[in-house]
DNA sequence: TCCTCTGTGCTG
DNA sequence: TCCCAGCACAGAGGAC
């Protein structure tokens, strides 16, 4: 007998029935942020779908279904009038998701079940208890513990919040009382969002110990004369009703008239079709990404083997028209090239003399005007062909034209964009067969199909890239401005800039003694050695051990910031280890991010040859990486002697040249702000002007307070600041820099018309643009998560600005590197820094060119406002400062 | 051991 | 609720 149950036990199917409306509404709260680039908020469609899917995969039910309410009123609703009247109306933002989710559901091919004029709830109840009944495991897929009642011999609630399996002993182990008891202690706490009303005065801790005691709510009832605790008492005689229709609301119901059909719950896979579909519209990528393997998209032939030189020669003799080529593994190994169809080639640098015969057809190629050249990412290919040639063909590059297209997707990498407009998951460079140390041999069938794709994706891309580019009015920024950039910057980087590693040795030296006075000297007020380094360890010392009052805590964490600010309020605050600890930061950043990272990226011409991404910074700027030279240190006087390592070789010297103002400029042009104007004309300055204007006194009469202040509101104002931030950065009151924003405004009326003008035009049309036509889309601009907006709105403001700015120094960098080719071929570009170039010329031609690149950064547009460049010269970057 | 996340700080 | 755009470091902790 005993043997006979074992076996039906094990033989019981399981059932999860899953609770929609709580897990979805636990998805959306848990969850922040979340939208695809339309503005639709997906944060509860991701997050229950992640449930879902790690549910199916975990536990496999064999059956499985969906419970959701539908709208309109229920019986509940009609037998009591006030229940759920306090219930808040489901959010905006989860609203518009719930067809969604419905989709979700659906291509999983799970039955929703719900029964008009009926709560989730109570259909769960229901079929819970037939389907144990009738012979099933049930399982119960909740965050809501109201459910625990429904918990018996063959029901359990699986908590999705605790990531808890409830049986009847882990219920009263964990609640308190067993799961038929659940009821009673529900209705006496009640529940103010449902609006349960409950007994006044007793809570969850009180119900529980009263049920405990007297067994059940009927028995506390009658024996209500008995309890001692008075307002317990009391509270129960004088709301004996309200307990007992509480009760009656808590209750689910286990008997609506509804079939249990198991035939119709028996689970299936999934339609990866619908699935797909969803996933591109909500841009779930890492899911379209799961899922690609098995909707298997157009099939990519490995590439053709070129094996010998011969044979390259050979197939590129075939091709006509457009010449599609990309640069393969890092060296790069090989490069694959195609026509505009066909065939794709792949010649392996490893085999004796390819890389020549590809070099030679390179140059050959990059020289005529009539040759058009595409692929992806053109400059690492065209790297290939020696010193950063004058190049003379058209390139069609598929990552620039994606960059300006949708500036703000994730990176312009080939497999993002692949995935992004192909939905085609892209092998990875470990597919190809590259690992730690390892690299795929030749002719190898994985680095075949890697190699094709290189050049089969861009190609897939390019045409309707050509006509998007048309469409949205940015193929003139395209032609003008990205492309001719191109091979300007692939030279500037070729060049580098030579470096001295002796000088940073010895200043790496200095600064070593420095640091271990000072970590002494923090050691002692500390009383104990510590990581100075680590944020948490300085934390503990600070605000545990010393016992130092919490400024703030981080973001994330929730751990004691010790950032520059919190330190220097602590230093004011008159404790001493923080500002040894500032002096330490300042020292030993310098150290290691600079004098001792620098000297060991140097090349073998003893040079450092930074890389430029043209399709990374979403407002048009360059990046530089590797090392980064965008952000060598010049604000303090320690930092500043980094500078001095860079140098100009033997006969050169370096010279600097940066746009003065040139933010507050194009604000002046764009905004039409006459205040701005005139004071640009005039050769003012500006700050000391701004706070004239926004303080009411004669521009001699601006203390050096007052100048700082305006200082801060003028680039605040570029920033989109708020007062609150403003305030902070001015360490004034709020009300005060409110006043200062007002005045602002006011006197500068252009400036506030801007604003306007570029909020309006942004939410009307979810994007802003700059001078030249360079677009940003801003998809949350009308998102109704204030966070979201408010970053859209600040990005609307500067957006405009610093892209018009990047527009002019990329076209004054194309004219600068025209000429100096063509009348200074000993003269370079070496850097550019936002607004400011650096180059390396003779020092012969020091002042011709000097004054040329003065007048042709100045020159390269025309507005309202001049356009003022400072030039300086010497042997360091130090000594060049203008 | 490698990789990713976090806090921090450097530039325009 | 915390000012735009980047890159890189060290520490910490988890995956392998």
């Amino acid at each position: 007998m005993g043997r006979y149950n074992a076996v039906v036990a094990a033989a019981r199917k399981r059932l999860y029935l899953i609770d929609g409306y709580s897990n979805i509404f636990r998805a959306f709260y848990a969850i922040r942020g979340l939208s695809s680039s339309k503005g639709q908020p997906t944060n509860a469609v991701w997050g229950f779908l992640q449930m879902l899917r790690k549910l199916l995969r975990d536990e496999q039910p064999e059956l499985v279904g969906v419970a959701l309410d539908v709208s309109g009123k229920t019986v509940r609703k009609e037998q009591f009038d006030d229940y759920k009247a306090n219930r808040r109306p489901m959010p905006e933002d989860l609203k518009v998701q719930m067809p969604w989710i419905r989709k979700v559901i659906e291509a999983h091919r799970i039955p929703i079940l719900e029964l008009e004029k009926y709560e989730a709830d109570d259909v769960l109840g229901t079929l819970s208890r037939r389907a144990a009944e009738d012979g099933y495991d049930v399982v119960l897929v909740s965050a809501d513990k109201d459910l625990m009642q429904l918990v018996g011999p063959h029901v359990s609630l699986f908590h999705t919040g605790r990531d808890k399996l409830y049986d009847p002993k882990l219920v009263e182990e964990d609640f308190g009382v067993p799961p038929e008891r659940v009821i009673d202690v529900l209705a006496l706490k009640g529940d103010s969002v449902d609006n349960v009303p409950g007994v006044p005065g007793i809570g969850e801790k009180g119900a529980v110990a009263l049920i405990k005691e007297y067994g059940s709510l009927e028995a506390l009832l009658e024996r209500a004369e008995e309890i001692k605790r008075k307002s317990y008492r009391e509270g129960l005689q004088d709301h004996r009703d309200k307990a007992l229709l509480s009760q009656e609301l808590v209750t689910i119901h286990t008997d609506l008239p509804l079939e249990f059909s198991p035939d119709r719950l028996e689970h299936e896979t999934p339609d990866p079709e619908a699935l797909a579909d969803l996933a591109r519209e909500l841009e779930f990528f890492s899911l379209l990404e799961e899922l690609q393997p098995a909707a298997a998209g157009e099939e990519i032939a490995a590439a053709t083997p070129l094996e010998s030189p011969a044979a390259w020669t050979d197939f590129v003799a075939r091709l006509d028209g457009q010449i599609f080529l990309g640069s393969v593994g890092g060296g790069p190994l090989g490069l694959a090239v195609g026509g505009a169809e066909g065939d794709v080639g792949f010649a392996d640098f490893r085999l004796d003399g390819m890389r020549e015969a590809v070099i030679a057809d390179l140059e050959t190629w990059t020289a005529d005007a009539e040759c058009e050249l595409a692929g992806h990412d053109l400059k690492e290919v065209l790297r290939l062909a020696a010193g950063g040639p004058t190049c003379r063909a058209r390139l069609f590059d598929t990552m620039l034209a994606s960059y300006l297209l949708r500036s703000a997707l994730r990176s312009h990498q080939l497999a993002e964009v692949a995935l992004d407009r192909l939905q085609h998951t892209a092998l990875t460079a470990k597919d190809a067969g590259w690992g730690k140390g390892a690299e795929p041999m030749v002719g190898q069938e994985s680095l075949l199909r890697y190699a094709a794709e290189q050049v089969e994706l861009s190609r897939r891309m390019a045409p309707t890239m050509r006509k998007e580019l048309e469409g949205a009015g940015v193929e003139d920024l395209y032609r003008d401005l990205e492309e001719p950039l191109l091979p300007v910057l692939l030279g500037m980087e070729e060049t580098g800039i030579l470096l001295d590693s002796d000088f940073l040795a010895g200043l790496s030296d200095e600064m070593s003694a420095e640091l271990s006075r000072i970590e002494e000297e923090i050691y002692a007020l500390a009383g104990d050695t510590f990581n100075i380094n680590s944020p948490s360890q300085l934390g503990e010392v600070m605000f545990e051990r010393l016992g130092y009052p919490v400024i703030k805590k981080t973001r994330k964490t929730k751990s004691y910031s010790t950032d520059q600010a919190t330190l220097e309020e602590l230093s004011t605050q008159g404790y001493e280890l923080p500002a040894k600890v500032i002096e330490y930061r300042e020292l030993s950043k310098l150290k290691s991010t600079y004098v001792d990272a620098l000297p060991t990226l140097v090349a073998a011409d003893g040079r450092l040859h930074t890389r430029y991404y043209q399709a990374v910074a979403t407002t048009g700027r360059l990046s530089s990486a590797n090392p980064n030279l965008q952000n060598i240190p010049i604000r303090t006087e320690q930092g500043q002697q980094i500078r001095k390592a860079f140098l100009a070789p033997p006969g050169k010297v370096l010279l600097v040249a940066d746009y003065s103002q040139v933010e507050l400029r194009i604000l002046a042009h764009i905004a039409q702000e006459e205040a701005l104007v005139e004071a640009f004309q005039a050769g003012a300055d500006i700050h000391r002007s701004t706070a004239a204007t926004v303080f009411g006194v004669a521009e001699e009469l601006v203390t050096a307070e007052q100048r700082r202040a305006a200082k801060v509101i003028n680039f605040g104002i570029l920033y989109g600041m708020s007062a609150f931030g403003l305030a902070q950065n001015l360490k004034i009151e709020r009300s005060e820099a409110d006043r200062f924003i007002k005045t602002y405004l006011k006197r500068f009326d252009g400036v506030r018309r801007y604003m306007d003008e570029t909020l309006e035009s942004a939410k009307s049309e979810g994007k802003v643009e700059t001078l030249y036509g360079r677009i940003r889309w801003l998809p949350d601009i009308n998102s109704r998560n204030f966070h979201l907006r408010e970053n859209a709105r600040r990005m609307a403001i500067n957006a405009r600005i610093q892209g018009t700015a990047a527009d002019l120094q990329k076209r004054a960098m194309i004219g600068v590197d025209g000429f100096l080719r063509r009348e200074h071929p000993e003269a370079h570009l070496l850097l550019t820094v936002h607004d400011e170039l650096v180059l390396e010329v003779p020092e012969g031609e020091l002042e011709e060119i000097g004054a040329k690149v003065k007048s042709a950064m100045e020159g390269v547009e025309q507005l309202t406002v001049p356009l003022v460049v400072d030039v300086g010269h010497g042997a360091t970057w130090y000594d060049a400062k203008a």
